[in-house]
DNA sequence: ACGGCCATTAAGAATTCTCTAAGAAATCCC
DNA sequence: GGGATTTCTTAGAGAATTCTTAATGGCCGT
């Protein structure tokens, strides 16, 4: 069932009742995807691309809350919309300050939603999946890179990780501590960062990432 | 002694007690700017630049929809909420797809409003504060220099301090011992200071560093 | 113009930070 | 299970930065 030209949104609800509903009714404007709990939300989020999130708080294996914010520590900012059962304000100023664009509380309108969502999609820029890193063209969403030749490069997933999150925010310097937290383990080794910019300077070109001596690790207008 | 600059926030609301209760609330976060009818609002909204827009539905001369959409229209799309007495659906539905951003019933919660500001402003990238050296722009975060003609340079982590002490105080003559004292151990050799100076000259063009003969350094106009 | 002080510049040693290779541990896939 | 791939650790070579020392050149009052 493939309608292509619908933005892709994904939409993580358990509730066995309430989940196929609301992809019934996203299903005019969308290509609903539903995954079933936090952990599969979080992978598909993380592997796959998407134009919009609509996110249950309260999930198994792994809530709303936190699903966004291992996103946006990831440098994925795919515009979220949390769904809850609470209503009280203090849970929605937690759900936005967890990275959630918006917040809305159930029982929820359908034409509200939609509304909500047209207004969030609209301001982020329309979701080009291809990032321009110094000529060459990388997906996110394939992990893969196209040399300015036409050549093609696979990455694995963490030099894809690393990639996207300096190619998403053009100039601005990583420390190691930062990327550290937002690829990987604490109680990593404080190198493995230098080891995986060594890997990705491996297949593209040299001069992508370049290294701010004292500070960290950047992707910008070469020199 | 170092005041953050905060983003300026334009509020329209004609209600006299509610439109200064809110600026009030929002001035901890923002450089608030009351407009109390719509038109005040517009012609404010285009001929100045804001970071946000909080905008009542209700408003005489010109409604908080009508202003939006003219914003929209013209390619202005500084991020909006939109505020009303109206609880009903349909009429959030219609403020979104004016082109607001969020939306808001009255009454509301003042910690959910700074939040939703939040949230939505996150996603509008702040960029770091450049400082004009002489022509120059030099952007201390990530310690680069872009010269008059569009090369950039990158300092050291010292000449970057060095620069950025001088250049926050145009025109503030530094003795050597202050800039020692600022920059290096005691202890260090006195001339350290001398040598970075140097250092920085050779980067940046000559005339950017002035020599005060017998008192010390200093960055400005002054010519 | 001269002499003394001040400033500029060059060269190099010590330190700190970064790169790279090689391999061990974990994971994936057939 | 076993081979291949990916992830992470370690350690030494290599590069950049920081600071010292010393020689050269310029400013200023007399």
């Amino acid at each position: 069932m493939h309608t292509p030209e619908l933005p892709r949104l994904l939409l993580v609800e358990d509730d066995p009742a309430l989940g196929p509903l609301i992809a019934e009714l996203l299903a005019a404007d969308y290509n609903v995807q539903l995954a079933a709990d936090g952990q599969r939300g979080l992978h598909l989020a993380l592997t796959e691309s998407w134009d919009a999130l609509v996110v249950d708080r309260g999930l198994p294996l792994l809530d709303g809350l936190s699903l966004v914010s291992a996103l946006r520590r990831k440098g994925i900012g795919t515009p979220a919309i949390i769904l809850t059962a609470l209503g009280a304000t203090a849970d929605k100023i937690e759900g936005l300050d967890a990275g959630a664009n918006d917040y809305m509380s159930k029982p929820f309108d359908a034409g509200e939603l939609r509304a909500r969502l047209r207004a969030m999609t609209r301001s982020f820029a329309p979701a080009d999946p291809l990032l321009d890193v110094g000529g060459w063209l990388f997906d996110p969403a394939n992990r893969s890179l196209r040399s300015p030749y036409g050549g093609l490069v696979g990455l694995t997933a963490k030099e894809s990780e690393l990639l996207a999150l300096l190619a998403g925010h053009p100039d601005k310097v990583f420390t190691r501590a930062e990327l550290l937290a937002g690829l990987f383990h604490a109680g990593d080794s404080p190198t493995v960062v230098d080891t995986y910019v060594h890997y990705l300077r491996k297949k593209v070109s040299k001069s992508v990432v370049r290294t701010v001596h004292g500070l960290g690790y950047q992707i910008g207008d070469a020199e």
